[in-house]
DNA sequence: TGTCCACTGGAAGGGAGGGCTT
DNA sequence: AAGCCCTCCCTTCCAGTGGACA
């Protein structure tokens, strides 16, 4: 072979100027079709500068809506200013997918405070009241606002009820030389019903609802990260409209659009191209909602895979909107044949509506009068996945129990 | 109109596994 | 080592229920 194997590629023109424009993570300086809630944040949170405490918030909207990117954005001007004017300001982003109990997201807030010579507080251990008390300190020891944001905060609530909330939102009354603010993102409009109302009085003070973006306004978007992340030209007429019309239909999801379009480049740049057409766009739609499934899949608990297995079985051979029990009987049956102990109907009832949660499956309950009340259960994983085989990797017992399938076939 | 099916989903709690404190 | 605390996964128990059917 001639030279070196990274030699071709490094040589090739990017349509890219700079990538990062399209990242998540890429804070733009301009938010178009976002002024309104970037004033209202503005509004709240410039008591921090003249030293009161801001209302705590509540940020409402679907995903890819702009909660996190316009938080993150009025924080660091804030932080910027507040360094400016010589008031301390410290903020704390937690994501309360990943940080979904009491005890770690006060773990986790005291963390960030630790200085030397201070406790490492453990993952797990310490009374959550002791690791409450810590962080008061910490936080008084620091002074100035604290500004809380509690991201996907509606997850914490499902998993942890509304005691954190009312330990957190109660700080003010035993901080002694600190002030805090909490803002809570949530993509769930009625979150709030499932809250202690004592919590979620003082907690949504001030709600700000994001809504979805329209195609129009997620070009306008696009538009914006086309001028600094891609070489004039480079887009064929129709790319951008119609990446913004698939993530429109996404609930308006903006990130979603940003990832199309950058994965479109990518595939007119596989291909040697010198500008990107719909044919991109509708290669990097289906790497998408691949690349979306896929782990999610593979790293399914075993009993889920298992499950899930089941409704697919089904589903192959012909059955759609299958009940509870076909599942449960079916799962039973795989269970038997792989020799493992089987769940009772009870968590299988719930690791179903895990699925669905997980956008795996559709379920919905339906009553069939004396055929008694179930859910019926469909597939929703996109075609040309294989789903079977992503679900058996790494996975012994399910490759054993696919092998039966047709065995499994015989009983439905 | 009431019955009754096949579940649903809440509540409570067990127990294993991680870790800390004394 | 014994006694806690916290989380996760799961079971057991059970009241509740939408709607076809007698």
């Amino acid at each position: 072979m001639d030279g070196n194997i990274f030699e071709k590629i490094l040589g090739q023109d990017s349509l890219f100027i700079d990538r990062k424009a399209f990242e998540h993570a890429f804070e733009p300086s301009n938010l178009p079709h976002r002024e309104q809630e970037v004033d209202a944040l503005v509004r709240n949170l410039v008591d921090a500068l003249n030293g009161h405490i801001p209302s705590n918030m509540l940020l409402y909207g679907v995903p890819g809506s702009g909660k996190t990117v316009v938080t993150r954005f009025v924080l660091s001007q804030l932080l910027e200013k507040g360094n400016e004017m010589g008031h301390p300001v410290q903020t704390y982003e937690i994501n309360c997918r990943n940080v979904d109990t009491k005890y770690r997201v006060v773990q986790t807030l005291a963390s960030q405070l630790k200085q030397n010579g201070d406790y490492l507080i453990p993952f797990t251990g310490w009374p959550t009241d002791r690791v409450l008390e810590t962080l008061i300190e910490r936080m008084d020891r620091a002074g100035g606002v604290h500004i809380l944001v509690l991201d996907e905060i509606d997850n914490l609530v499902a998993k942890a009820g509304s005691d954190l909330l009312y330990s957190l939102t109660n700080m003010n009354t035993l901080l002694k030389n600190a002030r805090c603010c909490i803002i809570g993102i949530s993509n769930d409009l009625n979150f709030t019903q499932e809250l202690d109302p004592r919590v979620s009085s003082r907690l949504s003070q001030e709600d700000v609802v994001f809504h979805p973006y329209g195609a129009q306004e997620i070009q306008d978007i696009l538009q914006e990260r086309v001028k600094m992340g891609l070489k004039i030209n480079s887009l064929e007429i129709g790319v951008i409209p119609l990446c913004s019309a698939l993530a429109a239909q996404e609930h308006g999801d903006a990130r979603r659009a940003l990832d199309l379009l950058r994965i479109s480049v990518q595939k007119a740049e596989q291909r040697s191209q010198q500008k990107v057409d719909p044919k991109h766009v509708r290669l990097a739609q289906s790497q998408l909602e691949h690349d979306q499934v896929t782990p999610v899949l593979r790293t399914l608990p075993l009993h889920q895979k298992l499950v899930l297995f089941c409704v697919i079985i089904n589903e192959e051979n012909g059955l759609r909107n299958i009940s509870t029990g076909e599942i449960f009987r079916t799962y039973s049956e795989a269970c038997m044949k792989i020799n493992i102990e089987a769940l009772t109907p009870r968590r299988i009832s719930t690791l179903l509506n895990e699925l669905d949660t997980l956008g795996l499956i559709m379920a919905r309950n339906v009553s069939k009068g004396r055929g008694g009340r179930s859910k019926q259960v469909n597939s929703a994983i996109p075609k040309g996945i294989d789903s079977i085989k992503t679900l058996s990797e790494n996975e012994p017992l399910i490759q054993e129990a696919s092998q039966g399938k047709y065995m499994l076939q015989g009983r439905l």
